[in-house]
DNA sequence: CGGCTTACG
DNA sequence: GCCG
DNA sequence: CGTA
C-alpha cells in the first residue's frame, strides 16, 4: 500500500519493485501535475519499521531505498567498471582527488607497516575512483564498483557529506593527519641509500617540471646521437603519461639495427660525464644466457638491456632561478658554487634505459607506468591469461613460448586487452 | 584463507 | 583490504 | 636489502 500527494516526500512499499512504484507515481503525477518521482524517496518497508522502533524517522540509508533500474543517462556508467586497472582508462586529472588522496595515504601507511597486500588494496580502491567519469556525490555512485570493500567505503563515506554526518568525521580525519599527502612523507626521514646523493637531498625532493624534463631530453638526445647516430630516444615514465611534474625523468634508448645498441650505455655516460653534466651515475649491464623454461628469459641469446641511474647537474632556467635562490638560503649545497662560478644548477634524477630493438615495445610499456598500472597488467597476465609479463618479454606458459611484439598495441592484443594510451595509464 | 608485478644489483 |  |  502506498500513498502520495503533492506534499509527499517519502513513499514506502513492501511488495512492489522500485520500477513498479516509479511507474505508479508517474501516473499520479500526470493526473495531479505535481510531485515527480525524483523528488520523493522510494523506500523499503525496513525504513518504516526502523523509524517506528526508534520513535523518530531514521536517516535514510542506501539499504532503505527501493531499487529502480536507472536510466542510461544517470548513475550507471555506459560501461561497467572493470576490476583490473589495465582494463580501463585512468586519466591524470580526474574528479575525485579528495578521496583518492586520502585512500593513497592509507596505502602509504600500510606500506610503512610492511603490509604490502593491504597497501595495494587501498591503491586499487583509489584507482577505481580515478576512473570514474564524475564526482562521487553519494554512496549510490559506488554501487557495484570493484575493489571497494567495507573499509574503503567507510572511509569514503566519512569524507563525503552525503547524510550531513560526514562533515564532522571528515574533520576528524583531517585533524588526525589526513591533511595532505605531503604531511606523511617527512615521518620516515630515513635517508638510507646512495649516500653520495645525500647532499642533493633537497633538490631530489623538489619536483622536476616538464620544462626541465624537455631540457634534459635535448641533452640526452644530443649525447645519444653523438655516440650512435640513428638511435631512437623516447621520453617515458610519468612525463609520457602527461604529467606536468615528476620525481625523475626516464628515457628509453634503442636502435633499429638489432645489436647496434650493444655496450651503448657506457658511451652515453662517458659523453655526458665529459661535458660535466653528471653528478652521479651507476650503470648496470645485464648480459645473461637464455634459459629454456623460465619465463624470466627472452628468446634472444643475449639480453643487452642496460640501465643507468644517474643524477644530472642541470643548469637552471633563467626564469626559475629566483625561486631556486631562496630555497638555497637555508641550505649549504650547490648554491654556494653559484657565487664563484656564476652558474646556478640543480640536481635531477634521470633514469636511462638501453633496450634491444626486439624488446623495445616491452621496455616502453614497462617503463611508462604508472606503478599500479604495471602491477595490474602483470597480475592480469598471470592470473587471467596464464602469461608472464616483464619489461623484457611476454611468456605464454600454456604455449611454452615467448610472444613477439613490435608495439605496445600488439602487447595489449596478446593480453586480450583493449589498448590504453599512455595518458590513460595513470592508475 | 592465500595472494597481492617482475626483475635487477 | 579485497578477491577468488 | 635496495632500485624501477
Amino acid at each position: 500500500m502506498v500513498c502520495v500527494s503533492s506534499s509527499t516526500t517519502h513513499v514506502v512499499s513492501e511488495n512492489n519493485t522500485g520500477d513498479e512504484v516509479d511507474t505508479w507515481i508517474k501516473k499520479q503525477k500526470d493526473t495531479e501535475g505535481k510531485a515527480s518521482a525524483h523528488s520523493v524517496n522510494l523506500l523499503d518497508i525496513s525504513w518504516l519499521t526502523e523509524s517506528m522502533a526508534s520513535g523518530t524517522p531514521v536517516p535514510i540509508q542506501d539499504r532503505h531505498r527501493l531499487k529502480t533500474s536507472p536510466k542510461p543517462s544517470e548513475i550507471t556508467p555506459a560501461v561497467r567498471m572493470k576490476s583490473y586497472a589495465c582494463q580501463r582508462r585512468t586519466p591524470l586529472k580526474h574528479h575525485n582527488s579528495f578521496l583518492t588522496d586520502a585512500l593513497e595515504i592509507l596505502a602509504q601507511n600500510a606500506e610503512f607497516s610492511e603490509n604490502e597486500g593491504r597497501s595495494v588494496a587501498f591503491r586499487r580502491s583509489a584507482s577505481v575512483l580515478k576512473a570514474l567519469p564524475h564526482v562521487v556525490r553519494s554512496m549510490d555512485n559506488l554501487k557495484d564498483l570493484p575493489c571497494l570493500g567495507e573499509h574503503s567505503l567507510r572511509v569514503i563515506k566519512a569524507l563525503t557529506n552525503v547524510f550531513g554526518v560526514g562533515v564532522r568525521t571528515a574533520d576528524r580525519w583531517f585533524r588526525e593527519g589526513l591533511r595532505s599527502p605531503l604531511d606523511l612523507i617527512p615521518t620516515g626521514q630515513k635517508l638510507n641509500h646512495a649516500q653520495q646523493a645525500v647532499e642533493y637531498y633537497n633538490d631530489l625532493n623538489t619536483p622536476v617540471t616538464k620544462k626541465e624534463a624537455m631540457v634534459i631530453s635535448d641533452i640526452v638526445d644530443k649525447a645519444v646521437k653523438a655516440v650512435l647516430p640513428g638511435a631512437i630516444i623516447t621520453l617515458s615514465g610519468g612525463f609520457r603519461r602527461g604529467k606536468e611534474v615528476g620525481h625523475d625523468v626516464d628515457f628509453l634508448i634503442t636502435h633499429p639495427e638489432e645489436g647496434a645498441e650493444e655496450r651503448l650505455m657506457p658511451k652515453i655516460v662517458n659523453w655526458l660525464d665529459d661535458q660535466g653534466l653528471l653528478l652521479y651515475q651507476k650503470t648496470t649491464r645485464n648480459s645473461y644466457l637464455e634459459s629454456k623454461d623460465g619465463p624470466a628469459r627472452p628468446a634472444s641469446n643475449m639480453d643487452r638491456f642496460e640501465r643507468c641511474f644517474s643524477i644530472f647537474k642541470l643548469e637552471q632556467l633563467d626564469s626559475d632561478i629566483h625561486a631556486k635562490a631562496s630555497s638555497y638560503n637555508s641550505g649549504k649545497t650547490a648554491g654556494m658554487e653559484e657565487r664563484h662560478t656564476g652558474s646556478i644548477w640543480r640536481a635531477v634524477r634521470v633514469d636511462l634505459v638501453v633496450s634491444p630493438y626486439s624488446q623495445f615495445a616491452f621496455a616502453t610499456l614497462g617503463w611508462t607506468g604508472s606503478k599500479l598500472f604495471e602491477r595490474e597488467l602483470r597480475r592480469w597476465a598471470g592470473q587471467e591469461k596464464g602469461m608472464s609479463l616483464s619489461s623484457h618479454a611476454l611468456y605464454d606458459s600454456k604455449q611454452q613460448r615467448y610472444l613477439r611484439a613490435n608495439s605496445e598495441e600488439e602487447i595489449f592484443a596478446h593480453l586480450g586487452l583493449e589498448y590504453i594510451p599512455p595518458s590513460e595509464r595513470n592508475a
